[in-house]
DNA sequence: AAAGTGACTGTTA
DNA sequence: TTAACAGCCACTT
């Protein structure tokens, strides 16, 4: 049971530090399964029903908002609940400021475009 | 085994 | 800016 692909996931989303999120591209690919995102989506889905051992609400999707499935509906008020709770804040349109507040896992040099 | 589904993402309009 | 399409791969039926 679990592939060794989920194990992967669950073992990048638990390195996820409060206060931060990642994207579930993000998450596939620090796993090695870039372009997988939805397996991540996947995997996510069934550690929820599984175990709370994992932070599952810091992975939200690309557009900086909560993702959920209709099936869960009102937990997304859950894992904002969550996420505002370790500082993270949301616009008035209820989406994260992923230039902020996502995971940097690989040292950047953010673009210094030229010399104001 | 084939078809359908999905907590996604990037491109195009 | 948002909305719709296609691509993507694993899981379920």
């Amino acid at each position: 049971m679990t592939s060794n692909f989920y194990d992967r996931i669950y073992e990048i989303v638990r390195q996820i530090p409060e206060g931060r999120v990642a994207t579930y591209g993000q998450v596939a690919e620090l796993a090695n399964l870039a372009g997988k995102a939805r397996v991540v989506g996947y995997a996510l889905y069934r550690v929820d029903m599984q175990t709370l051992d994992i932070p599952w609400q810091r992975v939200v999707n690309a557009k900086g908002e909560v993702s959920l499935s209709p099936l869960r509906f009102g937990t997304d008020y859950l894992q904002r609940s969550l996420l505002e709770r370790e500082g993270i804040n949301f616009s008035a349109a209820g989406k994260i400021d992923l230039r902020k507040y996502r995971w940097q896992t690989e040292p950047d040099v953010t673009t210094p475009d030229a010399d104001a």
